[in-house]
DNA sequence: TTGATATGGCAGCGTTGTTGACTTTCCAAG
DNA sequence: CTTGGAAAGTCAACAACGCTGCCATATCAA
């Protein structure tokens, strides 16, 4: 086992890095490090009056093309009536399209218009050249153990959900 | 230059780890992790009718007291309207402490009460104890690398906070 | 004395989260 | 084939926490 070794050799090294100190440092680097993540495609979207959740919306339509609302909210992890704002002024405007479900008639299928996927890129291009700088800036190793940590912080039920998404893309 | 190095290292290698695939890999893992990084002390905040912008208050007041408003605006990123609500409420409820300033008697310095600090720290140990088990289970060297990349993250300015405040612990 | 700075109060607004109550649509069990 | 209940969505109200703008007060420093 992996996890095993890496605590073996925890026991001979020093356990320096689990201070409450270092604990501290690393909340901090959250913190610090979100705001920045988000501040891009912020100063996009405020020009358009839409918001953060609107990003999230077409984030993960754009990803998973006709996904239903419930199986949006489960991964965004708000409440059917908060998403159902955000998703109709992004209907209203064009950028969404809901269809009826094909094999639930009850269901709604939710997809990108052109101009939705357009405004996707615009903003996840913002969020990934962010990103980019970043990874190149701390070499492979360090993106490794980056993602490593992040996933060993989510919720068993989202690091499954995390997973999941990792087969979309093959 | 270390920096030097790694570029010339990635040359020979694979610059996989930059795709636009793994790029938003990372953005979906901060989205996911920072919810996760949250949920906990929002549990403890929801009983109490506080919020997060309270946690983030407290947390730095704890980490240097005795700061001034003007300060703590500069930390946080926000304007002295929205901090002044959640300042207030803080100082109603005597958890902190508002004290004339002692070089500038304009200047507000801040100060945890024995309530404020008790609350702090259950928040704090709350986040610190899924912060504790998610870098046990990535180990030393990921821990580094999570660390070198949210750091290269953030912008320049708050980046230079971010460091200077590694001195106020040594 | 005068101008700049630090703080704070008040009013008002927007985004995005929440609950609760309700309707519409549809599937599936009896 | 009817009907009970689940799923999807709507509307209303509220809360947290960002924002701007305007104004008052206290204080420092030139």
């Amino acid at each position: 086992m992996q996890q095993k070794a890496r605590v073996q050799n925890m026991i001979g090294e020093d356990l320096l890095f689990l201070t409450d100190d270092q604990l501290r440092r690393g909340i901090e680097a959250m913190f610090f490090a979100y705001r920045a993540f988000t501040a891009d495609p912020d100063l996009i979207l405020a020009d358009l009056d839409y918001g953060r959740a609107h990003h999230r919306a077409l984030h993960f339509i754009n990803r998973s093309p006709g996904l239903t609302v419930t199986s949006l909210l489960a991964v965004l992890g708000v409440t059917k009536q908060s998403l159902n704002r955000v998703l109709r002024t992004l209907i209203e405007d064009k950028l969404v399209e809901s269809r009826v479900g094909r094999r639930d008639r009850r269901e709604r299928q939710l997809y990108l218009t052109d101009e939705g996927a357009s405004l996707e890129r615009r903003l996840s291009e913002a969020q990934r050249a962010r990103m980019r700088t970043a990874y190149r800036n701390a070499g492979p190793q360090a993106v490794a153990g980056f993602r490593q940590v992040l996933e060993a912080m989510m919720d068993a039920e989202t690091r499954a959900q995390y997973q999941a998404m990792k087969d979309l893309s093959d």
